[in-house]
DNA sequence: GCCAACGTTGGC
DNA sequence: GCCAACGTTGGC
């Protein structure tokens, strides 16, 4: 199984609103870019990802579950872009903030802090073991 | 609200 | 195919 973190603006989309779905879960769409896209179609059905809230937090709240493999993005008229099915799973005790997520070095490779600007990225098991950790202390 | 980083577009 | 101009994201 592999780990994965999606961004969203709790405006548009939150985890409270995910989990207002839940076991029948929500489409992931609206990801038009390249390499999050790649990401998007290397996730397979149990893979878990990390739900992290930019702009207005700023920080891991959630964690929710792949249940359906990369499709066609219906909101993309170019047919370019994929979607995903994700359920959700659970919110964290305790929301991980990007700033604590800096302060731990063993978390400095992550693509969260070295491109900002990618919204969906895969999270290494290391990774995924010490942020589950961060977030029950 | 600003701006750095970076992705995309379009003229050549 | 290069690169300047422009648009978007997201932290601050």
């Amino acid at each position: 199984m592999k780990y994965w973190l999606l961004k969203s603006e709790p405006d548009v989309w939150s985890i409270d609103q995910q989990e207002k779905e839940g076991t029948k879960g929500a489409t992931w769409d609206g990801v038009r870019n390249y390499q999050a896209a790649k990401n998007l179609k290397n996730m397979k059905r149990g893979d878990q990802c990390f739900f992290y809230h930019s702009n207005i937090g700023k920080e891991i709240v959630g964690i929710v579950e792949v249940i359906k493999e990369a499709y066609p993005d219906k909101t993309d008229q170019s047919g370019r872009f994929v979607a995903v099915t994700v359920k959700f799973l659970k919110k964290l005790n305790k929301p991980i903030t990007l700033e604590n997520i800096k302060k731990n070095k063993e978390l400095s490779h992550l693509s969260l802090i070295k491109q900002s600007r990618l919204s969906v990225m895969p999270v290494d098991s290391k990774s995924w073991k010490i942020l589950n950790k961060m977030s029950k202390i």
